[in-house]
Formats: C-alpha cells, sequence, structure tokens
DNA sequence: GTTGACTCCGTACTATGGTACAGGGCTTAG
DNA sequence: CTAAGCCCTGTACCATAGTACGGAGTCAAC
C-alpha cells in the first residue's frame, strides 16, 4: 500500500504542510505511523479526511465542531440524528449572524443616505449618529 | 470642571477598566492628565468617546477602522465625502458576509433535509456530502 | 490609623486558525 | 559524495479584542 509524504498530502489537499501537523495537535486527524527517519508516512485516506475539514471549515464549522463531527463517526452508538441535529443547530447560528448583519447593514444604509456626501468632516451626519451624546463644541 | 476616575469611566461607558486602557495602549483614545498619584483623570467626554467606539463595534467596524474613523475627525482636510467612503466599504463587506453565509445555509438545509434522522451514522447523508471523496470500506 | 476599595504597571493568558523560523536530520538526483 | 530539497521538533508569532493576575501604591470612610 502506498503512503504519502506530508508534502504529498499537503499538496494533494491544497493545504498547507503546518496546516496538517496543526491539526493533528489538534487532534482533528490521527497520528500517523512514521519511519525510521521519524518521518510521517500518511495513508492515502488521509487526503478526504483534510476534505472533510476543509468543507465543513466552509459550511461555518469551528475547528472543534469538526474534531466533534469526526468522532460521532467511529462511535457506534451515535445516530444520524445526532449530525442531522448538529448540522440543525448550525442553520440556526448562521441565521443568527445573517440577521446581526442585516441590522448592521440596515443602520449603515440609513447613515449613507443621510449623508450629502460633501463639505468637511466636521458636520458629518453618519459621524454625528455615531456618536449621539457628543456635542460639538 | 469634573474628572472622572477610570472607573467612573468604565461604569458610566458600561465597559471594563481594562478595555479602556488596552484602547489608550492601542491609541484609540488619548492619554488622560494624571494626579499626582499617578491615577488617570478623565474629562467628561470620554464617555462619549467609547460609546462611539461600541457603536461603531456593533456596526461592524474593528478597533483599527475605529481609530481610523475618529483619526479623521481631526484632520481639517478631510471631509464628509472619506466619512462616507469609509460607511460604504463597510456595508459592501458585510454584504459579501451575508452572502456567504446565505451559501452556507443553503447548502446545510440541503444536507438536513437529506437526512431522514434515524438509524446509524455509517450512512448518514450529511456526513456523506462532506466527505464526497472517501469510500465507505 | 486602619481597612477596604480603587488604581497603577507589566506580563501573561484566552480563543481561533493557523504561519514562521531556527537548527537540526533525511533523502534523492546527478 | 555532495547539494538541494524535503522533513523533524519546539517555540514564537500574526490578528482580534480583550481578560486575568500579581504586587504595589492610594484614597476615603469610619
Amino acid at each position: 500500500m502506498t503512503t504519502l509524504t506530508i508534502g504529498k498530502v499537503a499538496q494533494q489537499a491544497d493545504v498547507g504542510i503546518e496546516t496538517i501537523r496543526f491539526y493533528e495537535r489538534e487532534g482533528l486527524i490521527d497520528e500517523p505511523p512514521r519511519g525510521p527517519s521519524g518521518y510521517r508516512h500518511y495513508p492515502e485516506s488521509i487526503v478526504p479526511r483534510l476534505l472533510f475539514i476543509k468543507r465543513a471549515k466552509e459550511l461555518g464549522f469551528t475547528l472543534h465542531e469538526i474534531k466533534d463531527l469526526l468522532s460521532l463517526r467511529v462511535h457506534a452508538e451515535t445516530t444520524c440524528a445526532d449530525v442531522k441535529q448538529r448540522a440543525e443547530r448550525k442553520i440556526a447560528e448562521v441565521e443568527e449572524k445573517i440577521r446581526s448583519l442585516r441590522r448592521m447593514k440596515r443602520t449603515l444604509v440609513k447613515l449613507t443616505k443621510s449623508c450629502h456626501g460633501r463639505g468637511p468632516v466636521d458636520d458629518c451626519p453618519i459621524l454625528e449618529a455615531f456618536d449621539p451624546l457628543e456635542q460639538k463644541q
């Protein structure tokens, strides 16, 4: 069976070598067997594992949560429902972030509309609105 | 004129004392005059300044950007348009974040819909979708 | 005058997700 | 056989926005 050096793995999964060692330290990937030189010898299955991590990251899971997801798979007693629940919780989180960003955007849009965009900064309505209690002296 | 100790300021602006010292180190607020004991004596105008920072943070500006906004106000040559431009750039950033989160959400929703939520984790469609290249052995 | 609350400074630590570097050892091609 | 290019460890560092802590000095009330 073929094994890969860390450099090859990094290439194939398109991540940094340091990232792989970092994931190992953080427990997201297993410690691979070593050759007599101490070099890591990865099975080819490491590549999809790293791609899994990348994909979950893109979906907004933290490394901690991804570690959790990965560990779900090795415990026989965990069910599909466990995974689904985590996904649903993440959806709720994502929705909350979207709501918060939309609030920010609404306010920012209102502020920029209130500003004609000319003249000195002294009475820019945007800065004034940021600063509702401070009276110009 | 009244001055405030750091503790009073923290109370009035509802931030931590450490936060105020941190903002001073970071250049977001001026170093206040000190009494003979070395205690900071803040003018009352520090409070709206801290509220400004809080509000801008809520709107998604980083401390670095807020420092920038604050410094705009002291340079006579800056215009309203400068401020407006920054606000518009921030709107674009916020929109990009929202788009990214919506993409995440769409994918997560699709995944949870594909999962009936029963049975063992071995062939959970969610995990399989996370992991498109790995074949179960 | 003493106690408790407040303040000072400097440093270290938190979480997140890595990146960079020094100073070695290993491997492989020519 | 040698040199380039890989890999090893450990440590420090990046940004972000603070928080915590130790040990000392100060202020105010009783």
